[in-house]
DNA sequence: TATGAATGAGTCTTCATTCAT
DNA sequence: AATGAATGAAGACTCATTCAT
């Protein structure tokens, strides 16, 4: 009961998180859409504040978990196919919580009270990257601070297009092919040896 | 005199949207910083929306124009050196404007009342990019789509490393060869004949 | 057991409302600290204000017993001794009540809802001791509107006294023989025939 | 202009603070009386308790400076006249001070957040009271701490009576003369050439 | 044009009380 | 008798905007 109703508060935030921003959605509008009184959401989160930090504190956790590789999740298949799969799969993680990323992305920085969440969010993945980037060798001979750029450089790519197509244009997960495509298009210096595109 | 005073306002206003974010920034905080008092803002400005509509607006069609290619601007080089350029003056850009890009970025999409000025820039900016691959054949057999999909990945790529190094590590330009070398890295389909990084 | 529970309640709601004063403390931090649910409070009592009531009025009638003199806790003994006996007895009893004379005393008049038991607990004590000044004829020839202002300012120097070295400085009746010397140092009128505080 | 909105919120303040207590009176309450907006309240206090600290501790300061013995004030007339003077003035400080004492007395130690203002109101009145018994050695042979608590002995004297007469009873001064001389009745030690009360 | 005092709708948060279990 | 989750009315405070001077 207790779970069911924080969960439903949750639920009705993000939506409306999502919809009008953080600033524009009320408290009220909140219990309103949850269907409960006023007072029931101070019985789960201390604040609107605090709601906002739980459930992106809680969502980030998981993202960041899932992009870490596991020990059979990339397995040395060549860096061709790693890097293919790197993208499809932070699409497909992008797509699965387009909600969260959608919210941070548009309040992470805006909101002073709340920009470390997206700070601390987003150096957690620029370390996963770097980490799968060293772990497959795919920019040898790069300085960390090269790697670390180019981290973030794949992150801002990633996120731009993920948030036109799946955010702005509202597509789904059939684009995913095309997408991820195209970023590898872009991303080709890992693959010396091999046509680029074109096929 | 009267243009001065609303320069004022909009000098105070970007450097506080930047500190502080757009709704922690009062208009009683601007017009304190500007020196004036608070109906005065009111002369100027229909609102503090219509206040964020204008600079923003303004400094977008800036950049946008600074980013399209003049005739002589992009002469025919050959395409490795038009990329390395067209990286290297948007770097060059987005540290020049680097206030309202951030204030941009941070609130473009998070407030509902002012998302289209931000979806309007971004829209704005991916056609210009879209134009300059076209025009030096960049990616060649690649649909309109995929032009596009390219062209927001390239844009999210700068934006991030631009917002990571400008913004939050805060430097100037002492980095910009590094960043355009690390992100001609990553872009190298458009250079099939001549070495990766080069190093 | 049903006496149990709300005897705790009572002794939660004196200790805290002693520390944090009637509008700052919370059912339930009377709840809490007595060691039940919420709800329980209100099968002993119907509402925060009738606890009030209930342990004020109780408490209170107590003490204006406490006051009165029984037939033989008087005896004859003469005015001086009388009139110190009194003063002392009344310390005392200040002193063993005075987490509710506290609680009185800050919030007899303060909240609109509880001053009647102020008042009245006032009006009951300045007949008693009236009617002590009375029995032992301590003003005669006094009107009984004489009578009345003094047994206020009696009241009024020993709660003031009392609330000063029993409350704000803490002391306990070690300081019974100083407070009694120098209150019955200032009511000498009794004494007429006698030497004053005898120094 | 300014001065007048301030003035009349204290004004609205006090009446009502008076009437219903510091808690029962909402800040629209006295904005209400007062013929102003709610916001205008803020214009002039940071909050209800800064109202309240601002009032009371301007009026408490003027209280003490009145009862401080100025330099002809208390001209050398003899003990006997000296007490009787200081009972007279105090009364009718009192009685012109009368609502915010009363609040005082309501509310000093009733509110926590508040409760310092009385302690120290109390501290200083204190002082005060034995600076004079000191000045004109009217408790000859008195340790200090024996004149403290007589000190506070002949205020809480004094507040009760003035609390009971002037606010409770509803009288104005015509009452002074037969309060004063009760009081000194009860006051006698320092007069031991004289007669008591007289009649 | 400039001022800055005044406005009041809007929002978060608290907490005494209720009630289904 | 006991629980504690749920309620919702109420109140302090904010701040964009207006307007008389």
């Amino acid at each position: 009961m207790a779970v069911e109703k924080r969960d439903k508060i949750i639920e009705s935030a993000l939506k409306l998180f999502e919809q009008k921003g953080y600033h524009s959605t009320k408290v009220s509008d909140i219990v309103k859409d949850a269907g409960m009184a006023q007072g029931t959401f101070y019985l789960y989160f201390k604040s609107k504040e605090d709601l906002f930090r739980s459930v992106a504190e809680e969502c980030l956790k998981e993202i960041v978990d899932a992009l870490k590789p596991e020990s059979d999740d990339h397995p040395d298949v060549g860096n061709g196919q790693m890097h293919d799969g790197l993208i499809r799969e932070t699409l497909i993680i992008y797509y699965q919580n387009r909600t969260i990323l959608n919210i941070l992305k548009r309040h992470g920085a805006a909101s002073p009270e709340i920009a470390d969440i997206a700070k601390q969010f987003y150096g957690n993945v620029c370390e996963v990257v770097k980490g799968i980037f060293k772990h497959y060798n795919v920019y040898p001979g790069y300085t960390d601070e090269q790697l670390e750029m180019t981290a973030y450089a794949e992150i801002g790519m990633l996120e731009m297009v993920a948030y036109q197509w799946f955010i702005e244009k509202g597509y789904g997960l059939e684009k995913l092919d095309l997408l991820a495509e195209v970023l590898i298009g872009i991303n080709v210096n890992c693959l010396p040896e091999t046509d680029v595109i074109g096929e």
